[in-house]
DNA sequence: TTGTAAGCGTTATCAC
DNA sequence: GTGATAACGCTTACAA
């Protein structure tokens, strides 16, 4: 609190200059506009009243041709721009969203951002961006946040955070929230996810054709839904084949390259290593390539690697990766169109997955044609 | 328009429903908050005025040990949160800083963003981002949105905006800007940048250890800053070392790795080809590692191959990417920290360069030790 | 068709 | 120390 109060010390003081400023200087040397103009300036200008000169600029009510061009005139001339804090404060709408991601620089979160703010863009509102930091006591002080600036809406990847934490926070329905990737469980409005059991069959069966039947999973962190997702999908799949991993070839860990790398030392440093090898996340398979390049275990020959998400450099490893890819800006664009809707109208909560095809590449086994 | 106008009646229609609700149902269970709580419900509910109530929240001046505490008790059992848009249009602070970047899904921008949001949170501020999709008139759109919201502070990494029309639309000097990557000479209370001669004269020393003498380069985009800055240092470079680059050695393009591959496919088609390549983006780096695959040319062998950015799976390539590093979070962060420092006092302005290093690794034709 | 006035939820000035 | 009261810049009944 102490920084507010000196810093607002420093504006008042300089508020206060402006009277002497505007009395006692020559006048403006023309339509210089000294300061922001208001709709007050608008309306004098116009020769109206500030309620008459409102309606001009909203499009409102019925109103004389020949005031509304005044009025829109002398907005012109001034360069007048409303003002979005007195608006929402009467109104009580921001045209804000809050967006609240684990860890913006994460290629995935970053391009879901820009899939989002494209489409709440075009509907007219504006994000404000907040960094969990992989932290959910973060994660709760940035909705916190975000409701103390009554944004209309919510779009979150959440870090699992419990269900009753996040409806504390948000208060059931009263902003809607859509989730993203990572979802609490039975509230909001809305939630769009990949095809996480799709994903991880089309990888399971590729190995499988290619003959594999030691499969390990490197199965990243169980906290967020997704990870949770992968790998429940990844024993249904194997049962559904048949198989039944040694639990021993699956591995909860973090995200991180450097946590696959020492997962994937592990799975290397096995008595009965596993012959194939599925990576819940692009980080993780890079971590176990270079685990692979440590020992010297050669990709595909001695251990086959697929990983569900392509990252865009994925053909240019070596080998080049075989693995699940989806359009990660779809995801944060769908998830903006349902909060959009949502915030339109009551709307009864959706839940969307984005749908993911299967890229054959090299690390898997295959010898795909010279591609390009 | 029509959409705002809707959705606000929408709103009013709900919010007439409250009246009734408060007044003819019965009592709320307990202290189950109805409705958001104001500070005038705390200042009720501790026997005090909105004004003293004020007061004892924010610190200010001298009041009774007790009725302070009253009031925090009050606020506290109604969990009061103080509507940062009422607080702002009294104050003529938002505590918000606009966030401007061309495309914030490329790695280099979500990584300053990271870096710019935890040092703007630590000190007590939002951010607004807006994505101007690398065209100008939308860097425009979100400047006057920005402004609109009345944002604090500027951060922003110009798509090559002119000065004439970036002191356009913000004004000089009302609301602190700091420039990053992007730089709109001229104006602005401060710019980082990366250091772009070093990095250069680092990369074309080292091919020239390695006895170059015929080197390419692809330089990007000259729209934006950094591009013309790595072309003019480039220039510079090879002048120093008393050779000057054939014209058809230097490609000026987009920065996407499809931009890299097609000149890079020109620049392999030379009738005397360059012998090493300096790509001013990893990007275009990916994008000649990619034609020259298509060609059959191999990297270093038969050409050389340098990069001005060190992406983080750099290591895995194939060959391994000798580039120059530098944290992309560093200089949102130096961003965050001088515009911080500027919307809290003027200071003069201040251009910051961020150092970067050369990592060597196979790309060039060094045989690094066995990395890790 | 237009103006008057109330109010959104705060903070700040000035009396008491 | 504390309380009225007037802004901040806008929208919107309600009156005229």
């Amino acid at each position: 609190m102490t920084l507010q109060e000196r810093v607002w010390q420093r504006r008042n003081r300089l508020r206060n200059r402006f009277p002497s400023l505007v009395a006692s200087e020559a006048p403006a040397p023309a339509a210089a506009p000294r300061r922001k103009a208001t709709l007050a300036d608008v309306a004098e200008r116009a020769g109206v009243s500030t309620s008459t000169a409102s309606r001009a600029l909203n499009g409102h009510g019925g109103l004389a041709a020949a005031t509304r061009a005044a009025v829109q005139d002398a907005a012109a001339k001034l360069n007048f721009q409303p003002s979005a804090l007195a608006r929402s404060l009467r109104t009580q709408q921001t045209f804000t969203v809050g967006f609240v991601v684990p860890d913006v620089s994460s290629p995935f979160y970053a391009a879901a951002l820009k899939g989002a703010q494209g489409r709440l863009e075009q509907a007219g509102y504006r994000v404000m961006l907040m960094d969990a930091n992989l932290d959910v006591d973060r994660e709760l002080a940035a909705l916190e946040t975000l409701l103390s600036h009554q944004v209309d809406g919510l779009l979150v990847a959440s870090t699992g955070m419990p269900r009753s934490v996040f409806d504390g926070a948000v208060g059931t329905g009263a902003t809607p929230a859509i989730f993203f990737d990572g979802v609490v469980e039975g509230t909001g409005q809305g939630a769009v996810t990949l095809d996480d059991e799709g994903g991880i069959s089309l990888l399971v069966d590729h190995l499988v054709e290619h003959g594999h039947e030691r499969i390990a999973l490197l199965a990243g962190s169980q906290r967020e839904s997704a990870g949770a997702a992968r790998l429940r999908a990844f024993h249904a799949a194997m049962l559904d084949r048949g198989m039944s991993p040694a639990d021993r070839y699956v591995k909860v860990c973090a995200w991180e390259i450097a946590d696959g790398r020492r997962a994937g030392l592990e799975l290397l440093a096995d008595a009965e290593p596993a012959t194939a090898v599925l990576a819940s996340s692009a980080e993780l398979a890079l971590g176990f390539m270079s685990a692979a390049a440590v020992r010297g275990v050669r990709v595909p020959d001695e251990v086959a690697l697929v990983a569900f998400d392509d990252p865009y450099f994925g053909d240019l490893l070596e080998p080049s990766l075989t693995a699940v890819a989806y359009d990660p800006r779809q995801v944060g664009a769908t998830a903006a169109d349902l909060l959009v809707e949502a915030m339109r109208s009551e709307t009864e909560v959706r839940e969307v997955r984005i749908p993911v095809t299967l890229v054959r590449r090299r690390s898997c086994g295959c010898q795909p044609e010279a591609s390009r």
